[in-house]
DNA sequence: AATGAATGAGCGTTCATTCAT
DNA sequence: TATGAATGAACGCTCATTCAT
């Protein structure tokens, strides 16, 4: 008559946890769409209800680790010594196009503390890379690391909605108007 | 059982509901963010919950019936003798931050053929103001009136959750890293 | 600018729309399920619902109508000179298949006044019909018309749920069974 | 926007829980009729909507649920040595006529799974207990279970919507105009 | 620390019924 | 007298959130 409990690995599950329910949330949201149950994730993830709250109190916290997950990436290549701007907008392009389904958590919650940490960490990467292009009279005049925020921002809207096959497509027809007002954004 | 309600003025209410329930999808959306409860609606409006559905089946009718409203205002100025494309775009632009809760809730059900009709539509109106101007020379080579539809689903989709009070400002620095990309747009 | 009211033909419209509404209900009711919309039974006459309301105020006028149309062809059968009681216990099992979704309606509301009314004609029938059965020996000994009105009942009541393509077949199955308990029914 | 519920008594509580929805359902639906809402069994078993939809996604499975705890009591019965067929049918009656307000439900979802698992094992155990009884002449001859299912759901179709207090009596009246049709069904 | 059943407010939707025209 | 839009209570159902285990 002893009572054996489905599993309880202690708290060495806890960062396994942690990245099983960011995978599952990409797989379930951009499967079943932006409101899909939050129960869904967790069960995707085989993780408890409560556990899925334990590590992320709402959905504003699990789309703000996706695009962690997504920056950590992003200053990795920026830091690389011959990286060009364009790389960087690039990756950060590509990555829109497989965290679609959490743009607009993200801009929607753009008050949020945490989605403001992130955005400063983005914006400064931005900034880095755009002062080394600028140097190199790769960017058009007048403009700043702001208007790429913008012209990032709007991509990633847009793509956003798109259906999954359409988005690589989508992303450069965009790049190609927005590209004569940014500039060429590659640095020798 | 029998019921008692308040009041019933007649058929001759119903013109007059489906504009005060447009005019309060409007003030209601922009309130309280694009998910509103639809009864919210019927309550600003005046209305019964069973009115607004007769109306408008579900929120994809009230969205076009918002854009269609526009869309005759912008079919207007582009028949208009002297307006060029530009004029265009500038109100529809402008109408879009006024319309701008509806706007994802039409991108999402581009499929619908409700949608498809509104989307033909404004496409038509474009393409016709795009061929004139393009006779002067106001188009960027090689682009299409597709691409300007691109441009405007974007500004219009990042202006639909942007804070009302941005939006303007906002829609200027988009159009201002757009314009290299498109061209002039005014005709002579 | 003169309206033009699309119809109202005024009294003489009357016995029309009520034979029409009760064409539509066995129509619409065998579609679309005992609970399909009155609303639905008005649309396919061709008829407001306010008219539907004056003709039948619920549901279950709606079906004593039915029934009594069917009872005026069982009165007439049962008063044709060689016409037997299994004659008219075949004719009442065939009726019933047509108006299978009117009978539990009818069988709910059993103690509404109307229905009663119904009833009492219709037992009238089978038990004059009954008696003359009863002469040539045809019915079982120690069974009345009552067991006939059960049986009736139940075979009703079956077939208003079964699938409309095996009702003849479960019918005869039925009075398969019950034969043996009633007799032959067959006056000579 | 926060919860405050009343109690969470724990996943203790679950089956529990379930029972009590069960002796609610037949409480409710026996008082109310066979539409009584589903809030109002979930309000008399003391549970949340939640947990109704939980343990019973819909009418049918509360159904299904209840005819399952009586099938429980049937089997038992025919396993026991020296029961007859007549006694099965005799519980079977009894029982259709505490359960009353779901034989509608089960006949109608006859095409569902569950429901035609249900039937499934109701009609082994009356085919099994059919054998026994024929081998003793018990029997009419060229009748097999099938008709005794046919009998059976015609007795319990009427009854499902006969008044409680009248069902024991019309039950008897019905087999008897049924029992010379189908036999004995007293196995020695 | 992890589980997952329980909770219940709130949503969209339906439809019998009324009544101005 | 006929029409059909308006009404709104009530339903089934979902899901974020809690908490006993």
């Amino acid at each position: 008559m002893t009572k054996v409990p489905k599993t309880n690995r202690g708290p060495v599950a806890g960062p396994e946890n942690r990245a099983a329910l960011i995978a599952a949330a990409r797989a379930v949201f951009d499967e079943r769409g932006l409101d899909a149950p939050l129960s869904a994730v967790a069960r995707k993830a085989g993780v408890g209800q409560g556990s899925l709250y334990r590590h992320f109190p709402d959905r504003t916290a699990l789309a703000v680790a996706v695009f962690e997950e997504n920056l950590v990436e992003l200053e990795a290549l920026a830091a690389r010594p011959g990286s060009t701007l364009r790389d960087v907008v690039d990756l950060a392009t590509y990555q829109a196009q497989g965290a679609a389904a959490f743009i607009e958590t993200i801009i929607v919650a753009r008050a949020d503390a945490r989605v403001q940490e992130y955005d400063a960490r983005l914006r400064a990467v931005l900034a880095d890379k755009w002062a080394q292009a600028s140097e190199s009279g790769a960017v058009a005049p007048g403009t700043t690391s702001d208007d790429l925020m913008l012209a990032l921002g709007m991509v990633a809207m847009f793509l956003s909605h798109a259906p999954r096959a359409q988005r690589a497509e989508i992303a450069e027809r965009a790049w190609g108007l927005l590209g004569p007002g940014l500039g060429r954004l590659e640095a020798p």
